[in-house]
DNA sequence: CACAAAATTAATCATTTGTTTAAATCAAAT
DNA sequence: ATTTGATTTAAACAAATGATTAATTTTGTG
C-alpha cells in the first residue's frame, strides 16, 4: 500500500495552503486553483484529499472557530481566577493570537456573514456563554456595587471591541495613521497592558 | 429621445438593489444574476446602465465610503465642538447608521480586505486625519493633563472599536447573548449614552 | 401618425471554475 | 523483480457566470 503516513505531509501542505489564502480572500474568491498553486501541487490532489471545496472549507472554518471560541470558553470558565485576572488573560491571548494570525478575524466575520446558519451551529455559544463561570462571578460583582453596567453583553462587546476591532480595522487604520506593520504591531502591544486598565474604569464607570 | 429622465428610476433600482445584496453577500459572492433579479430586471440591463460588474460595484463602494468616513471627518473637524462633544456626536451618528444599514461596516470591512489599494486610495485618509481639527483638540487635551494615553490612535480605535465591533460580530453576538433583533438594536440604543461615559472614563485611566 | 433614439428582452458567447477521469508514477510487500 | 494499491498528473467536462448581440418594444418629438 501507498505511503498512508506520507499523505499526511501532502494532506497537511493544502490545508496550510487553504487557510492562508482562504484566510486572506474568504470563501467565494477563493478558486481552488489558488490553493492548489499555493500549495504547489496539483489540481486534483484538493478533491482526491477533501472531496470539495466546500469539504475543505468547512475543515478550516471549524479548526479556526474552535481555535477562537475555545480559548475564550477556556478563561470564562476558569473557576481559578478573578474577573480581572480573566479581563488580562483574554486580551493578552487573543492579541497574541491575532498578532500571529493577522486575517483571521476578518475571515470569521466575512464568513460568518456568508453562512451564519451553517457556522454559529458548530458551536453552542448560547449555552456556553450563558452558563459561563464568568457569567457568575459577572453577577457577583454587580451585586457587591463593583461593576455599574449590569448587563454582561456590554462587558463582552466592550471587551471584544477593543481588542478585536484593531484587527479588522487595521488597513484603514494603518492608512490614516500613517503606519506600518512594525509600527502597528508594537500598538497592539502597548493595548495587551492598557486594555484591562481601560475595561476596570469603564467597569466603574457611572 | 427615449426618456432620459424615466431612465433614473430602473438605473437607480440598479443601484439600489446592488447596494443590498453586495452589502449582504460582498463582491466575489454577488451575482449579475442576484442583482438583476433583486432589482426585478433583465440581466443585459446591468451592463447597458454600469458597462461591468465591477464598476457597478465600484460605485457603490465609493458611495459608501464617502458616507461612512465624510461624516466622520465631518464631525472631527467642526471647530465649534468640544472633545466631548465630538464623542457623543459619533456614537449617536453611527449607531443610528449602522442601525439602519447592519451590513455596511461588514461590508466595508471586507471588501477593503480584498481590495486594499484600490478602495483605500479612494480617500485621502491620511492627510484627512492627522490634519484634523480634532487632533489639535487631542494634543491640548493631553498637554493639559485632561487625557492620559497620549497617543490619539489609541483614542480612535476605542471609540470606533465600542461603536462599530457589535454591529460586526452581530451575529456571534446575537446567537451567544439569545437575543432577537429588537433586542440587539435597544442593546444598541442603550450604548448611544453608555459609550460617551465609557470612554471619558477610559480617557482619565491610569 | 411616423420617425428616431433609447430602453428592454431573449438568446448566445467566451471564459472561468469546481470536479472528474484515465493514465502514469511511486512505494511497499511478497 | 513483480505485483498491488495508493498517489499524482494532465486533460477534459459540465455548470456557472459576466458580458454581448441582435431583435423588439417603448418613449419622446416633429
Amino acid at each position: 500500500m501507498g505511503g498512508k503516513d506520507i499523505n499526511k505531509s501532502t494532506e497537511e501542505k493544502i490545508k496550510a495552503a487553504a487557510r492562508t489564502v482562504l484566510y486572506k480572500k474568504g470563501f467565494a474568491a477563493t478558486r481552488t486553483r489558488d490553493i492548489a498553486e499555493e500549495a504547489g501541487m496539483n489540481l486534483a490532489l484538493i478533491n482526491y484529499y477533501f472531496r470539495s471545496k466546500k469539504k475543505l472549507f468547512e475543515i478550516i472554518m471549524s479548526e479556526t472557530i474552535a481555535v477562537f471560541a475555545g480559548k475564550l470558553m477556556q478563561i470564562l470558565n476558569d473557576q481559578a481566577t478573578s474577573l480581572e485576572k480573566k479581563i488580562e488573560l483574554i486580551a493578552a491571548c487573543y492579541i497574541d493570537m491575532f498578532t500571529e494570525e493577522p486575517e483571521m478575524p476578518t475571515f470569521i466575520v466575512s464568513e460568518i456573514r456568508n453562512h451564519p446558519e451553517a457556522m454559529l451551529k458548530r458551536i453552542p455559544v448560547k449555552q456556553a456563554f450563558s452558563q459561563s463561570y464568568f457569567i457568575k462571578q459577572f453577577e457577583l460583582a454587580v451585586a457587591a456595587g463593583k461593576v455599574t453596567e449590569p448587563n454582561p453583553f456590554h462587558f463582552i462587546m466592550n471587551l471584544l471591541g477593543l481588542i478585536v476591532f484593531p484587527f479588522i480595522g487595521k488597513p484603514m487604520l494603518m492608512a490614516s495613521a500613517g503606519l506600518n506593520k512594525t509600527q502597528f504591531n508594537q500598538l497592539m502591544q502597548e493595548r495587551k497592558k492598557s486594555i484591562p486598565i481601560w475595561i476596570k474604569a469603564v467597569i466603574k464607570a457611572t
